[in-house]
DNA sequence: TCGAGATTGTTCGGATGCGAATAATCTCAG
DNA sequence: CTGAGATTATTCGCATCCGAACAATCTCGA
């Protein structure tokens, strides 16, 4: 839930407390709408889907990754994720402990590590990603139809923007 | 960076590896780009706004909702701010160890407590925010003027229905 | 008035999360 | 061939993160 405040009613006590210094409200709205509904869609996928199977998001995440490109470069893991190295290695011992997926090193360059899942990692997402596509859909249903695509579009071109700074 | 494959490549691959399973691919790429966005941005702000700072991404989000709301009680922080209570605990001592604010029992209501910004945190975010709000206005900038406020308003349905549930 | 139930912030245990340092491996100019 | 520099995954220390259990406090009907 939102709390006490609505957003508007937060948009209207920051505009108040801040008029005096010149800013740019109309890119705080954006920005702050963004991390509000990411938080709010990820507390709503973990709570209805992912805590059944006792994943975490970012466990989910690699698994979710791992199951679209098979076999798979760790660094490209963390890079899809947008998370570092060092959270992967831990999330990875998590995964690779409870046999959903394996860690083996690449013949080509031994520095590399390829991760693949196991076949209870592949029946996992096979059963649970649809679960997780129909309350995607029920959230992106918000949106008008027509509107979906500039929606996305847009997400894509802030990515694609602050990334490349 | 996006690594390897671009958004555009990623994207062609989900479809591929999906295409028997009869989703929906639209809302699909809603609600990832929404993700890779919100990851990207407050990565990007993290690393040149608040690393300078010492600030975790967390933290500066409890010093913000602080300083448009104080006095404010705990329970409206972790709202506002999208984390659990006991996320908060950890903060406010982090933040409160470095002087930053401070906690106060409420005399109304014995299990509240009231958080305010000391002078140093409220001269921190004075000098702080304005150079937040830069970064912001650049990143907005990538959308259209005239779509911006069509952005925010879809971000907020999406959190607002999201939230309902 | 009073006590069962609700609400709040903290504590606890365990899993992320990150930057920096490290060891293993690869690259490529000389 | 070779060794300095680049790249990679892991380790380390520490700061989030969360659900569940908890103690303190409030509410409100009987």
């Amino acid at each position: 839930m939102a709390g006490q405040h609505t957003l508007a009613e937060t948009e209207r006590q920051v505009s108040e407390r801040l008029a005096h210094m010149n800013l740019d409200f109309q890119a705080m709205a954006v920005t702050s709408n963004l991390f509000r509904a990411a938080s709010a869609v990820r507390n709503h996928l973990e709570r209805t889907v992912l805590s059944a199977t006792g994943l975490s998001w970012t466990a989910f995440v690699v698994l979710w990754v791992t199951w679209i490109w098979e076999p798979i470069e760790t660094r490209q893991i963390a890079d899809e994720g947008g998370f570092s190295k060092a959270t992967l290695t831990g999330v990875l011992n998590t995964l690779e402990g409870r046999g959903y997926l394996t860690r083996e090193k690449s013949k080509d360059d031994g520095r590399l590590v390829l991760v693949s899942l196991t076949d209870s990692g592949r029946k996992l997402m096979d059963g649970l990603f649809p679960e997780f596509n129909k309350q995607e859909q029920k959230i992106s249903s918000v949106v008008d139809e027509k509107n979906q695509t500039l929606f996305a579009d847009m997400l894509r071109a802030v990515t694609a923007f602050t990334e490349a700074q």
